[in-house]
RNA sequence: GCCGAAGUGGCGGAACAGGCAGACGCGCACGACUCAAAAUCGUGUUCCUUCGGGAUUGAGGGUUCGAUUCCCUCCUUCGGCACCA
């Protein structure tokens, strides 16, 4: 049992008694029974009385949010007296409802940017909406309702949900991105980056349902066997000519991070994500004639390349394949295609692969070796085609083993000497170079790339003899922006006869999308089938062209759209240069994980792009990142409209009011973790937050506080008051800094604990009590902003706002503690606490320590070997 | 398979920088109030115990006077990538 339990106890005993005003309840502090059930009884005679009001988030809630509004408190104005915080949190897909997840994500971001905003920051926190995308097609499809429809009537709900949470948002920058003043600039964006040279065409696959004569988005095709999910048509690959844009050109430059303070697990994501090699290309050249370039990261084992692998699909197989072997490779090519993605990339499938008759020529020691197809090779990655080593390769070595290729080491690592016809698997790791001609006797290392000494040696000597060169290769591909759909921004090209693809003339922007479409059931895209739309001039002759009908991904729109809340109504450009130069960078952005790779590393290709072009200045669009985790449902599954264990945020909002949501949200899990959701848990900060409005409502604080009556409390009390509030104050401080929430919670509980403890101590009244009132609700503001507006400004008649209050600063003087209390171990173990004064010198500290009769019972007369005094925390005697 | 994150009471979690494990809250038990219930308030709540104490932060080892924290091996869960040449 704890002391400091002892006294907490004490303090909730009396609690009751003390919500009568009458003289008999001063008296019953002494707290004997008999006089605590008078005093309860009176208290219930005279509720309610004026002053006891009850907590009333419904009314609460709603009169200061329309006050803030009408006030425009929350505008984020340019102000150069003040540094600037741009804190921004992601913007939500308008799918009709508010989720809990909305909630849990924005929420503490909220409370953060007010934290912001009370130190003095001027702090733009906007929202918006990522209104574009294939659900509110999808709903056109089936139901027939038109998607801008739909799309602005749940942006109307989602908006009024978003305002039930009391954020600071600032809706004069609310941006929305199927807004044609949105879309102009998207479209303008396209346009600089087409003329950048940063916007390509070219044949890419989709999966194409041919009966729906459709394309289909991942998620709409279904199961094993692929097929439709509107027909059950198996989907097929379709090669159509699409839009690209080059982020590939930024691939080494999104690897550097050191601009940002972003998760590791983001960083390391995005780094996979590229997946960059370093290595060579190398020339090889075919008895057909072809030549071929092939990608290696292993160059110094060129001399036991043995044969070569081309992906089936690739376009030099049937130039290579001998009359002989083409029914084979024929046959092998179909089975290949006929195959799932998923089939094809299971790990453990066996090696298989056809010999295509043809040889090339290994260019560094010229012998002839064959060419094989086989499905483990890939078209999408490096140049569809490897040399094969398979004494340094796993795969190789496998395939090779099945059909009887040769094995050549040229690696031999120290003290073993490899043998090609009895080895057992691939050597894969660092040895000095053998059969490799000039390079016999150079150490291979584990090195990866240029770090390697043969690796090294190998690339020079390669580049000199002009077959080969360093070459990197990525992972990461080009961006694929064509969508074959109507509710998107259209690209705003134009293809002619004569002149090609041109841009649309900025003066013709935006290019609107036509109201009056109509949907098949097939899913076949609108804008293809108008009878008109597509009919325009060409920019360059004049003469009837045709628009491209094909519109942009939707992380277009999320690429750019924080620029564009620094000025949504600005029609010279996509937003105005002052309004950049004052607010940009973000400074912190909020978000979930899922967005590690694709809309994160999309922003800042664009924003690296635009600062090339002169658009933007600085290398990165986001300084700050944080993840925050998932709320999960109460069975520790997902929530889902289908598990119908969705948690709606509109009803937890009626029955408890937007501040309790808002507190359990951060307290009831680390944030950037998640945890499953507890119906039952939020009672505990509902209640915590009744106890604040009972802590600063109650007669018993209130009438004491008017009455001057004399002060009961004692210096220590007092003491101890401002102690746990500036204690309380330096941790919320830091912790607001950290994102870490939960324990911000935690703290505001356990100082509200504390001043129920001195109010029944008679602390009311005092300096000290009037300073932790003030101090508690500027804590509580961020968390809770509509009960702390209430009790500060109405309930203890302070100038209104809080939230213009500033942030107090701690002091680090009154947050010292007196005394100390020290454990002691002996051997290890703790066997006694000891109260010290808490400058007691560490000398004094080991005497009283040793001194102690518990740890001379533990000591049994043994004198200690060794006593070590851990700077004020603990002692420990070793004998 | 590779890369990354995380494993602490019945549950969510706390523990600044190697120094009292379990703060704060939920749940549960008992009690007060109530005709009763809800709400509220109070007390207790890691496990074992011969009441001396012992064990305990996924498992096992190591470093240290001292490890939830650092190192090694392993297990489990989650996330990412997945034949990447």
């Amino acid at each position: 049992m704890k002391p400091k339990k002892i006294a907490a106890a004490k303090a909730r005993k009396t609690t009751k008694a003390v919500s009568s005003k009458s003289k008999a309840a001063k008296k019953i502090t002494a707290k004997k029974p008999a006089a605590r059930k008078v005093a309860a009884k009176q208290v219930k005679a005279q509720a309610p009385t004026a002053k006891n009001i009850a907590y009333d988030p419904q009314i609460i809630e709603k009169k200061w949010q329309a006050k803030w509004e009408a006030d425009k408190l929350y505008r984020a104005v340019i102000d150069e007296r003040k540094p600037k915080h741009y804190a921004l949190t992601m913007l939500p897909y308008p799918s009709g409802d508010l989720h809990i997840g909305h909630w849990y994500a924005m929420t503490p971001s909220d409370a953060r940017a007010r934290f912001k905003r009370m130190q003095g920051y001027n702090v733009l926190f906007p929202m918006g909406f990522d209104a574009f995308g294939l659900p509110a097609e999808n709903a056109a499809i089936r139901d027939g309702i038109h998607p801008m429809k739909r799309t602005y009537q749940n942006i109307e709900r989602m908006r009024k949900q978003l305002k039930s949470m009391g954020a600071m948002f600032d809706w004069s920058r609310e941006v929305v991105s199927s807004d044609p003043e949105f879309y102009r600039w998207t479209q303008w964006f396209f346009i600089q980056l087409y003329k950048a040279g940063l916007a390509y065409r070219k044949m890419a696959a989709v999966d194409w349902c041919p009966k729906d004569n459709t394309t289909l988005a991942r998620e709409q095709v279904i199961g094993e066997n692929r097929v439709c999910e509107r027909c059950g048509t198996p989907v097929i690959k379709k090669d159509l000519e699409q839009w690209f844009f080059k982020t590939t050109k930024y691939a080494d430059e999104l690897l550097r991070f050191d601009e940002l303070d972003w998760p590791q697990t983001v960083k390391t994501l995005q780094t996979n994500w590229i997946g960059r090699s370093e290595g060579a290309s190398v020339h090889f050249k075919t008895e057909a004639g072809e030549d071929i370039e092939i990608f290696t990261t292993r160059p110094d084992t060129l001399w036991g390349a043995t044969f070569m692998v081309f992906a089936p699909e690739h376009p030099l197989v049937d130039k290579v394949t001998t009359p002989e072997q083409k029914a084979a490779v024929e046959a092998y090519k179909a089975q290949a295609a006929r195959q799932s993605d998923i089939e094809r990339e299971a790990a453990d499938k066996e090696k298989t692969g056809v010999f295509t008759g043809g040889y090339a020529i290994n260019p560094v020691n010229d012998e002839r070796i064959p060419i094989w197809i086989a499905d483990y090779v890939l078209l999408s990655y490096g140049t569809g085609a490897i040399m094969a080593v398979p004494a340094h390769d796993e795969r190789d070595f496998a395939f090779a083993r099945k059909y009887d290729l040769p094995i050549v080491p040229v690696i031999q690592p120290e003290g073993v000497t490899l043998d090609g016809a009895t080895m057992e698997r691939a050597h894969e790791h660092e040895g000095v170079m053998i059969n490799s001609g000039p390079f016999n006797g150079t150490r291979a290392t584990d090195e990866k790339g240029m770090a390697n000494p043969a690796i090294k040696a190998v690339v020079e000597w390669l580049e000199q003899k002009g077959i080969g060169r360093r070459a990197v290769n990525y992972r990461y591909r080009d961006w694929l922006i064509s969508r074959q759909r109507y509710w998107g921004a259209p690209i705003p090209m134009v293809y002619c006869e004569k002149h090609g693809w041109n841009p649309v003339p900025d003066d013709q922007l935006p290019v609107l999308l036509p109201e009056d479409v109509e949907w098949k059931p097939t899913g076949e895209s609108p804008l293809k089938l108008h009878p008109t739309w597509k009919n325009t001039a060409c920019p360059e002759c004049g003469e009837p062209a045709v628009r491209e009908t094909d519109t942009m991904d939707t992380f277009m729109c999320s690429s750019w759209y924080h620029l564009r809340y620094l000025s949504p109504h600005y029609n010279k450009g996509p937003f105005d240069e002052k309004e950049y130069n004052y607010w940009m960078p973000v400074d912190t952005y909020t978000g979930g994980i899922e967005h590690a790779t694709m809309h994160l590393l999309y922003t800042r290709f664009f924003h690296k792009a635009l600062r090339d072009m002169g658009i933007t200045e600085g290398n990165e669009p986001m300084i700050q990142l944080r993840n925050q985790g998932m709320v999960l449902a109460e069975d520790n599954s997902k929530m889902s409209k289908s598990r119908g264990n969705v948690v709606a945020p509109d009803r937890l909002v009626e029955k408890y009011g937007a501040d309790t949501v808002r507190a359990y949200l951060m307290f009831f899990a680390r944030w950037e973790m998640g945890a499953p959701w507890d119906s039952q848990g939020i009672e505990g900060s509902a209640r915590w937050i009744r106890r604040t409005w009972i802590l600063f409502t109650d007669p018993s604080t209130t009438l004491r506080s008017a009455q001057d009556e004399p002060i009961a409390a004692t210096d220590e009390t007092k003491k101890n008051l401002r102690r746990k509030v500036h204690q309380t104050l330096r941790k919320v401080t830091r912790d607001f800094e950290n994102f870490e929430f939960n324990t911000i919670i935690s703290s505001l509980m356990e100082l509200m604990n504390e001043m129920y403890k001195a109010r029944e101590a008679g602390a009311v009244g005092t300096p000290e009590w009037n300073e932790a009132t003030e101090i508690y609700l500027k804590m509580l503001a961020p968390v809770a902003p509509h009960i702390a507006e209430e009790l500060w400004t109405h309930q203890m008649g302070k100038p209104y706002s809080i939230h213009q209050q500033t942030w107090p600063k701690y002091d680090e003087e009154a947050a010292k503690e007196d005394t100390i209390e020290i454990p002691v171990q002996v051997n290890g173990k703790v066997r006694d606490r000891i109260v010290v004064a808490a400058d007691a010198s560490e000398k004094a500290i080991e005497a009283t320590a040793l001194a102690s009769p518990t740890v001379q019972k533990f000591l049994e007369g043994r004198p200690p070997k060794k006593v070590i005094v851990a700077q004020k925390r603990l002692v420990s005697v070793v004998v």
